[in-house]
RNA sequence: GGUACCGUGGCCGAGUGAUUAGGCAGAGCUCUGCAAAAGCUCGUACAGCGGUUUGAAUCCGCUCGGUACCUCCA
């Protein structure tokens, strides 16, 4: 059983092999940092954190590079050049570093949030201006880069003439050219398709640093370009980042590599990660449908009926495949919420079953069956692209199960020996490690749980003396209070926020 | 306009030739002082029209509808 990926590059599924037996290098694209994160900044993150952890859990040592773009990019090619981040500063009046720590601050404080690792390396860009520009003096002596009035630009054109340009992405050369007729304000270009390299720097520009051809800023492609192969080699397994970055960004990415690096493709599997909508529609700040990060864990939105929990928008990711779009909406993310709770409070349950002293075969020899076929399909579905959504359906089969073992309608003896160990630890191998779902609870909390422990004994008493108006006060306090008392079958008491 | 992709029950979403995906919501029942939770049972869906096939949500064609990329974008 192995991994497969669905490689954007190949069009299809393939076999995943490490360059290097045992190592794995993996560059995802990051956020630039102008900005809030949205909650589609959400899905690749998320997405590309359980894929690192999956990678790990096989086994493989790891390194995982994702950048923070926080140089400015061209906020309308074609217009005049305006970078993105100078722009925003002028209007907020800070200095572009300060702008950019903020962002960046937020967006590491949101990944935590998502219980997220940390990348290996999380390298900026502005950070890697040397690399950038000895690159592209590369290309330039390698004859696929001009340069005119302090702008270099990536000859496109020339390129495609010996390399496959467009194959990721699935663009013909020859309609890209063709639009260049009806072009106007490109006469820096040879073509309609160039990309820049680098941008001179008009005078009021804040952000810039002195180049061979002046002072200017990296073009938005190239600091991917440098920054992967500084930090994984010219050649690496993995690239990752959202289906909108496939044109152009990641095809000029393969561009510049490819002629810095004597026509090696940069990646052997592309993996991009599809969009979030919202009614359908792509969340964007084009198209003013963005819910941010902040907005969402508060609920202070006027799209949104709650606020809700990161480990909910983790979930609802995970049970999304993640090729294919999710929608947003508040009835989707409020069934996402419930059905993480039954998961969870299932899994919860399951950590305090105990085998029987004595191993006896399974007496329900089916259900044994099915629950170890359940826990070993797990694997079977992540590797085929990383299939979360079957193994959370799997997990939602095994949920019943669980509670009918608690509440023993199901006797423990009907599974056989080693099952129950097995269940516990696959559960927790997947949910946790693998998923990174995490659920902080009050019941951690010593002190509280000693304070909740007075108050059930206390009710217990009251209702052993049929005193029902006692015991259903301290019953709805909680629950006004959001703490919510169940009473088990066993007679005992379980609790939660 | 070009290039891809998608259209699954009230909602979200798996699924690429024959299986009940799964979740949420809804209905009924059981347990229970009541409640909540839990358990059991219930929906036979796959845009439309043709075709291929013993058999199609799944392959092919057409129609309709939608989305993404072609410009910054996760």
């Amino acid at each position: 059983m192995t991994l497969q990926v669905y490689n954007s590059y190949s069009r299809q599924k393939e076999v995943f092999e490490p360059i290097t037996p045992g190592l794995v290098g993996m560059y995802v694209c990051g956020p630039t940092v102008s900005g809030e994160s949205h909650l589609g900044h959400a899905r690749p993150y998320i997405t590309f954190d359980v894929v690192y952890r999956y990678l790990q859990h096989l086994g493989y040592k790891v390194r995982y590079v994702r950048n923070i773009t926080d140089a400015g990019h061209f906020e309308e090619e074609g217009r005049e050049a305006v970078d993105k981040i100078s722009t925003k500063a002028v209007l907020e009046k800070l200095e572009p570093m300060e702008l950019v720590t903020k962002y960046t601050n937020l967006f590491r404080w949101a990944m935590k949030q998502f219980n997220n690792l940390e990348p290996s390396i999380e390298p900026t860009a502005t950070g890697h201006i040397v690399e950038q520009i000895e690159m592209i003096k590369t290309i330039m002596t390698e004859g696929y880069a001009y340069e005119a009035n302090g702008s270099v630009y990536f000859d496109v054109k020339k390129y495609a003439a010996n390399y496959p340009y467009g194959k990721l992405s699935g663009r013909v050369m020859d309609d890209m050219l063709e639009t260049t007729r009806d072009l106007d304000g490109q006469e820096e270009k040879r073509n309609k398709a160039d990309f820049a390299l680098w941008k001179a720097a008009p005078p009021n520009h804040i952000m810039r640093w002195a180049s061979p051809w002046g002072e200017g800023f990296p073009g938005w492609h190239i600091e991917c370009s440098a920054m992967s192969s500084k930090y994984l080699g010219s050649e690496f397994d993995i690239h990752g980042g959202g289906m909108d970055l496939q044109f152009p960004h990641h095809e000029s990415e393969i561009a510049q590599s490819t002629i810095c690096h004597h026509g090696k493709l940069m990646a052997r599997y592309w993996l991009h990660n599809n969009m979030i909508t919202i009614n359908g529609k792509k969340m964007g700040k084009s198209y003013n449908n963005v819910i941010k990060l902040t907005e969402l864990f508060s609920g202070n939105h006027p799209m949104l009926e709650k606020a809700y929990h990161p480990m909910t928008i983790r979930f609802a990711i995970l049970q999304t495949q993640y090729r294919s779009t999710f929608d947003f909406s508040n009835e989707a993310l409020q069934a996402a919420e419930r059905g993480l709770k039954r998961l969870w409070e299932a899994y919860e349950a399951l950590g305090k079953l105990m085998e029987p002293e004595t191993a006896q075969p399974a007496a329900d020899a089916e259900l044994d069956g099915r629950v170890r076929k359940l826990m070993a399909e797990f694997d079977a579905f992540m590797n085929d692209d990383f299939n979360t959504a079957k193994v959370l359906a799997n997990m939602f089969e095994l949920v019943p199960i669980i509670n009918g073992l608690k509440d023993k309608h199901v006797p423990m003896s009907d599974l056989g020996p080693g099952t129950l160990g097995l269940l516990q630890q696959k559960m927790a191998l997947w949910l946790e490690t693998i998923f990174g779902l995490k659920m902080a609870t009050e019941a951690d909390n010593a002190l509280f749980g000693g304070v909740m422990e007075l108050l059930i004994g206390l009710r217990k008493e009251a209702r052993s003396k049929k005193d029902f108006a006692t015991s259903d006060r301290i019953r709805n306090g909680l629950g006004a209070l959001g703490i919510q008392l169940k009473d088990e079958k066993d007679g005992g008491v379980s609790w939660g926020v």
